[in-house]
Formats: C-alpha cells, structure tokens, sequence
RNA sequence: CGGGGCGUAGCGCAGCCUGGUAGCGCAUCUGCUUUGGGAGCAGAGGGUCGUCUGUUCGAAUCAGACCGCCCCGACCA
C-alpha cells in the first residue's frame, strides 16, 4: 500500500502533546499517546492517526514481504465468524470469555475472532484433496479482538489488534518442520529489519510434545515476563548471512545453530540448565516481550475438519498444520519499549513514518521559506519521505515535536544557514549534527 | 473476577472535607512585541462538573445506584 510521499505540518493531523496522558503507564503507551499516533476509543481499543497508521503499515509491508519471501500466500479472512466453526474444533467452550461472542439479527451465534485455525483449516479442507496440493503456506494480516480482562499498556496489551497469522498445510510431520522451519527464519529476518533483536525461545507445546514452538522475544525493561539466555543470541545477525531457504538441510542447520544456546522464559526456565551450559559471563537475565508465537499442531484442527489429502499411494491423510502469529500492532510498543529517549522515539529507518523532517526554524522568511520549499520538492522527486515542519511556530515547538515523533533524520533550516549556504543535518539517535549545502543534504539523504 | 483509585474545558489538575455565581496552568483564537530548543504583554472563546435517583430553599460538593477509565493480582499475540 502507498503512503503519501510527503505532508506539510500545517496540513497534517498530528495531535501532539506536551504532557503525559495521566492514563498511560509506559512509554511506550504514554508516546504513542503524545507523539498523537493513537487515541484511545475504550479500554484496550484505540484508533489510528495519521502518524501512527503510518507506522502501522510500514511493520505489516515487512512482515508481508518475508512471508512472500518464503512462498506464503496472503489472503483475507474475516474478523467475525460463525460459531459453527468453534464448535466443531471444540473451541467454542474452551476459549471462554476471552471470546467476544455477539449474535445477528436471526439471532445466530457470532463472534469476533481471536484467530483463524478453523476457518483456515475448513477452507482448505475444502478445496485441497491431493498431495499434489502441498507444501502450502497461507496468511493473513488482519484485527483481531481478544476480550483480556485487564487490557493494559496501550497498544501492546489491547483487546484489539493486527495481527499477521500463517499457516502451513503438510502431508507429514517431517515436511511439516520444514515449513515450521521456513517461518522461524522468516520471522528472525522481519524481526532484525525492524531493528529488533529478537530471541526465540521454546515455549510449551502442549499435549502434541515435540519441539516444535518457539516465542519470539525482544527484551525491554517494561517486558511481561523474565527470561534467560546465552549472550550469543544477542550477538547473532542473521540478515548477514545468505540462505537458500528452497535448502532444507540449509534451513535446519541455521535453525539448529539459533536454537542451540540456553534460551528460555520464566515458564520454561531451569537454572541448573541454565548455569550448567552457559558461563557466568554470558549469562543474561532481563524482560522481554513476546512479539511473536510460531507452533506445529499436526492434525489438532484437520482432525476435527476431517481435512484428509490423498497421498501418492491412494491413502487418505490427516494434514499436517502449523500456525504462525506476529503481533503486529504490538510490534509498534515493542519497538518503540527498545528504541527511545528522553526526547521521544527513535524510530528505526525501516519502519519510520518518514525519513526526513524538514524544519523551517523562520517561517514566513523569505529565504528559509525558499530553501524550505525547494528541498520538499526536491525530497520528493527523489523518493524521500518527508515532512515538512512549516508551521508558523517557535523553533522549540518544531524541535521538540520532531524529536517527539522520532523521524530519523532532521533537515533544519533557519536564517543564520540560508545566509551562509548551508542548512544543519540532525541524526535523531545519535544527535550529531552537521553544517553542509542544502544539495549536499539532500545527496546524503537520497542514497 | 478480587483488591485499590479516579471521573470538573483538548491535556494536566485545584475546588468537594465544612452545600451558596465553576477555577488554575498548558493548549486554542485575536492583536502587538518576539524568533536556533516548548516566548512576553493585552484581550477572547470553550463546561449538561460521568449518568440517574434522592436529601435540601439551593448539590461539582452530601447519600445511593449505575456507567466509564486507571493501577495491583490470576490470564494472554
């Protein structure tokens, strides 16, 4: 999806805030709120502004582009369900109130869905009967809506949220980890183009055993839960490092190698283990947030579907599942947890609502105003996201609200530079600065 | 759902105890002066005090019920 190119401030809907919201606990709630990127509408629902829709959008492109990376194909399902469905995988009564469950108008039961196995399963069931039909990964990007008893830190607990869920359809178990495999580098690399280093950890796996589910964690001091780990998962970039993921002896042997250290949350977590296979001085203790869960169920949901594919023999069989969820509107919080400062956010490149802010300390002169004008444009032309702080305000307004909403670069402009010919080049995170021509910036920047 | 707290202007709060014309800071609007890190002066607009019921001559203030929101706990992408 496109996003616009560049906005003015003047013209722009950013409802930013000098103080925090009295409601909002971390910071990551208390800057989203201020920076006018959400605004609350009920306990753990929230609309989108313009800025943090933005963002919003710029985490669902990457994580859409590594599930196609990996073949998946994205489709759409709808947020509200028959309770049908959950009736048949048993679901229905076992998912409780966390269920949001409302009726139509011929009073058939309806509900709001918390996740899509079934409907995903019964889709495929339907229409896929052959071996011949897998390997097969499907997913979509879609609101979900979870009724938590107690929704809190903004967007990283909400009852509503986007989330991207996968699936994987198998004719065995064995293939069926190596699509498992597939998503568990797929989601190391949207992790790491967030800027986020994210650990897997294994997580329980329920009465199907193996070892076949792993939670994707980023650490923050605002984390929910403790966890454990080799420091050598904190050193580890998987982006460097090419793979084939089509090899699947390739595949397993990162997978392998990222699994390898000690790694574990405090549910999982034995500390003979832990002390016994890590030295003292790798040993890291912290909080982390889970941004994503990935997990192999086998037939749990083809089972009760009767979702069978006819193998190469002429026999009838179970498929082979697997589901793979991001949090993708809690990925804002989590990023934003990992990436601030007093100021405000640091919003890594890749996921910024805009590369660049254009800051007219002068507005109204006539200089500034030209210079100002020209690199928009120019901004533009190249394919530079921009916004443009013309608003007829004081310097320390336009700073501390570009600093607020944590565009990475700043591009400021004031009386003293034009004069000179030079305008001043900000590095929002590390807060260097550099005089240079305005052509020179936009050079810079355009690269 | 248990425990705690809060609801007064867009945001942050005071007023409530002890009932009597609804206030402060920031923000907004107008004018003048300012102008490289959240300006100064002068003026202006903005409120069913969460809702309902009661007590009272009179309720933001007292009582009851309800609703909403926040925090702690059990639960979760």
């Amino acid at each position: 999806m496109r996003l616009s190119p560049a906005v003015r401030v003047s013209r722009y809907f950013m409802p930013t805030m000098r103080h925090d919201p009295s409601e909002a606990q971390i910071v990551s709630h208390r800057l989203m709120l201020r920076a006018g990127m959400i605004r609350q509408e009920s306990a753990g629902i929230y609309s989108w502004l313009p800025l943090g829709f933005r963002v919003l959008k710029k985490i669902e492109q990457i994580v859409r582009e590594e599930q196609d990376r990996i073949g998946a194909h994205e489709i759409l399902m709808p947020t509200i369900q028959s309770a049908d469905l959950w009736k048949k995988s048993g679901r229905y009564d076992d998912y409780g109130k966390e269920m949001l469950r409302i009726e139509d108008r011929h009073e058939r039961e309806m509900l709001y869905g918390p996740t899509n196995e079934e409907m995903i399963t019964s889709i495929f069931g339907d229409h896929a009967k052959s071996y011949k039909n897998v390997p097969l990964m499907m997913y979509h990007i879609q609101w979900k809506f979870r009724d938590e008893i107690r929704p809190r830190f903004g967007i990283m607990r909400g009852r509503e949220f986007l989330m991207k869920d996968g699936y994987s359809f198998d004719l065995d178990a064995e293939s069926g980890r190596k699509s498992y495999n597939k998503q568990f580098l797929a989601y190391l690399r949207t992790y790491a183009r967030m800027g986020l280093k994210a650990i897997p950890m294994a997580a329980d796996t329920g009465p199907i055993g193996g070892d076949l589910s792993h939670e994707f964690i980023i650490l923050a001091e605002t984390g929910e839960s403790e966890v454990f780990c080799d420091k050598a998962l904190l050193e580890f970039d998987l982006t460097k490092t090419a793979i084939d993921m089509d090899d699947a002896d390739a595949v397993q042997a990162m997978v392998d190698k990222v699994t390898g250290p000690y790694a574990a949350t405090d549910e999982q977590h034995d500390q003979t283990a832990f002390e016994a296979e890590v030295p003292e001085d790798r040993r890291v203790t912290a909080r982390g947030i889970e941004v994503g869960h990935i997990f192999f169920f086998g037939d749990k949901y083809s089972k009760p579907f009767d979702a069978k594919l006819t193998t190469a023999d002429g026999e009838q069989v179970l498929v082979q599942s697997g589901s793979y969820g991001v949090g993708v509107s809690r990925l804002l919080g989590g990023i934003i947890e990992a990436s601030h400062d007093e100021s405000g956010i640091i919003w890594p490149e890749s996921v910024a609502p805009f590369k660049v802010a254009l800051i007219n300390l002068r507005q109204g002169d006539e200089g500034c105003d030209g210079v100002c004008e020209d690199l928009y444009a120019k901004f533009q032309e190249a394919g530079v996201e921009v916004i443009y702080d013309d608003r007829d305000d004081r310097a320390g307004v336009k700073f501390s609200d570009m600093d607020l909403i944590g565009v990475p670069w700043q591009v400021i402009v004031g009386p003293k530079g034009v004069k000179g010919g030079f305008v001043e080049l900000k590095n929002r995170k590390t807060g260097d600065r550099e005089e240079l021509p305005a052509d020179a910036a936009l050079a810079k920047l355009a690269e």
